[in-house]
DNA sequence: CGTACGTTTGATCTTTCTCAATAATGGTGG
DNA sequence: CCACCATTATTGAGAAAGATCAAACGTACG
């Protein structure tokens, strides 16, 4: 019933277990807002908890209010709302090293669900951890509020692109963004990506049908524009996939390294 | 060319010349989150310009870096996205007492456009000030962060309207919205609201077309959901425009105060 | 090896879009 | 106050994108 097949997502040299599982938090809050030594040293104290948890588990559920932040260190999730009939949509997608409940800190119950997309690991920091945290260290705390912030753009993106965007501009896009957030983040630099996700689930990303996605997909693949293999995908042409994805990665807020996406634009 | 006509939004009495102006903006973050009088007193005292606005003109340009930040004092703005090909998607409105550019503060440059819908008029606020006020008034902080923080909810349940809702749950839901907005602000007690917007710009807001936009309005209307004189609308049936807009108003965060919405629910 | 899940394909149907024309409105200038 | 103009609303007919239904095919895991 469920997949227990070999780790997914990151690969093994840049996810090792004798790395540091809030390392991945620090870097993540370094694509958007750098931090000193002594702020990632403050980070690294944060008392946590390890736990694994398989596909398809909630780390959040539409009307609870955690006391606990979870933060990703291996495999994916997904935020997703739910209409009263049941169907289902995708509002974004976390990457390891994505904290997936801080709003929760601010607000009081959570609007929506966030659930495993594969099955991975969080590390759970107590929340009263990370609130004093975020008092004593005004440098974090705004790092903390920025990467928050952060994730506003991606709900407008995908507004617009479910919105406005005809099916094949759809699904490039949402190909374009996680390759490019992987990319920025310094997972899977190889240029080919395992796509975690299934085509019902790319559906509910999409606002489309899963028998449409299929589809679509085809017709990326016979124009060139999408290598798949299995779950494997990678980009032949990652320009013209972009321009057809009328990706612009403006609206990810990444810092402006002297290490711009390697393998990508 | 550009409207001209008598003051849209805001009845009178609630927005009255002699109000000091940033009386709505605490209004608002009170919906939100608790302030004492030392609290209110510490944001009556920033500094701010009144500036009138024409309707379309433009607070927010996607690419740029504010240096103020605009509080709507009357009238209504929109956020949206346009795409490579010129198709527009709002991705939120907002109402008099909202901040328009409190992400700025946080954030580089703007991902999205933010505009007036009818024309109004800002109270806009040196960001410098405003950094202040955060550094000295932890509360008044929090309440700041906590109000930018709660739109992205409403960008996330607009996703949803927008890709699993059809056409007309989706435009019953943007009119749930709006009506409970503004009586959650005590704008528009009375039960009937002018509805600040065209059909293309309703169509905008869906991710619909004008014409259709106007088929599944005179199909609410048929239905005894929707009452229609020029632009002001009242809603017979709000229960059931409600159950046919699948609203609920978990998403926007209201803080539970004795007074619920009285002329609505 | 079989079962459950995911993918692929075909045929048909529906919602929504497009194009185009007409009718109202509200604001403007005279 | 009236006539004119630009914008917005309304309506119809036809087209298209994407949904739905149903079936067959793969493949991974147990």
């Amino acid at each position: 019933m469920i997949s227990r097949s070999r780790p997914i997502c990151g690969r093994d040299s840049l996810n090792t277990p004798e790395q540091h599982p809030l390392q991945l938090l620090i870097r993540k809050l370094e694509t958007h807002y750098p931090l000193s030594d002594h702020d990632r040293q403050a980070i690294l104290g944060l008392p946590y908890k390890r736990r694994h948890l398989e596909a398809q588990s909630y780390t959040v559920r539409e009307g609870a209010r955690p006391d606990r932040c979870a933060v990703l260190i291996s495999g994916y999730a997904f935020r997703h709302k739910v209409t009263g009939n049941g169907d289902r949509q995708f509002v974004s997608i976390n990457t390891p090293g994505e904290a997936l409940d801080l709003q929760n800190l601010f607000l009081d119950e959570s609007d929506h669900n966030v659930q495993m997309l594969t099955r991975g690991e969080v590390a759970e920091i107590p929340q009263h951890a990370l609130e004093e945290l975020v008092l004593s260290e005004p440098n974090v705390s705004r790092a903390v509020m920025v990467s928050t912030l952060v994730e506003a753009p991606i709900f407008r993106e995908w507004a617009l692109n479910i919105g406005r965007r005809d099916s094949r501009s759809r699904i490039a896009h949402l190909l374009c963004e996680f390759a490019y957030r992987l990319t920025m983040q310094g997972l899977e630099p190889s240029g080919d990506f395992e796509l975690p996700i299934t085509q019902e689930q790319l559906a509910d990303a999409t606002g489309l049908t899963a028998v449409h996605v299929n589809r679509v997909l085809k017709g990326l693949q016979s124009e060139g524009l999408l290598d798949r293999n299995r779950r494997v995908v990678s980009f032949p042409d990652w320009h013209r996939l972009r321009e057809v994805g009328d990706f612009n990665p403006r609206y990810l807020h990444a810092i402006h390294t002297s290490e711009p996406a390697r393998t990508l634009s």
